[in-house]
DNA sequence: CATGACCGTGATACTAATACCGGTATAAGA
DNA sequence: TCTTATACCGGTATTAGTATCACGGTCATG
């Protein structure tokens, strides 16, 4: 195998940061931050509903400069998603 | 077109990126950092040397989190190579 | 010199991100 | 109803990221 394919819990992970730049764009229209972070309004909306599971770090990072989130918080909360279930997973 | 290609910009910033994790990787071996971050050590050689100029959002994330790095510093750094020259960098 | 560890590069394989097209569904407005 | 705008979806095309293999160079050690 030489490019491992995406694990479900990768998927799953992308799904949840498709949610969070949804909930950040708010009632802003997709092409309007698409066109804003400078990609496309497809591509924005494969990356919102967990079509594109790991988009590229500088696409993500100008999403989140037009939304005004941050990447800390993106990554962290992204994080717990794969984060191992130690004992506080469902609480 | 369908996939626009890196434009040289691009992938200076990529380089720059990798200056960035090289430098933060400071005496550790590519193989340590690499195993810690999840990636292969080949992967890591190819981001810290630009070669591969976007890489994934959370190939980075968790690269950064391994070296100890915040994202929204990296962003911030890596904007200002493809940032506008305000006034003094063409000329 | 031989060996091993680390880094670098090239080639190769395969999957995924990005972008465009056409079609569809829904809601708002004329 | 018809039109418009928005968003979803499938397909397609092309580039790029990720991983493995193979080879070469450097340095330290024997």
């Amino acid at each position: 195998m030489v490019r491992t394919p995406l694990t479900p819990l990768e998927r799953e992970r992308g799904r949840f940061l498709g949610a969070l730049l949804r909930q950040a764009r708010g009632e802003r229209s997709m092409a309007e931050i698409a066109a804003a972070a400078g990609i496309s309004a497809e591509t924005l909306r494969k990356i919102e509903t967990g079509r594109a599971p790991t988009p590229a770090f500088f696409t993500i990072a100008t999403l989140a400069a037009t939304l005004g989130l941050g990447m800390d918080e993106i990554a962290t909360r992204c994080a717990a998603v794969t984060a191992p279930p130690e004992d506080s997973a469902a609480a």
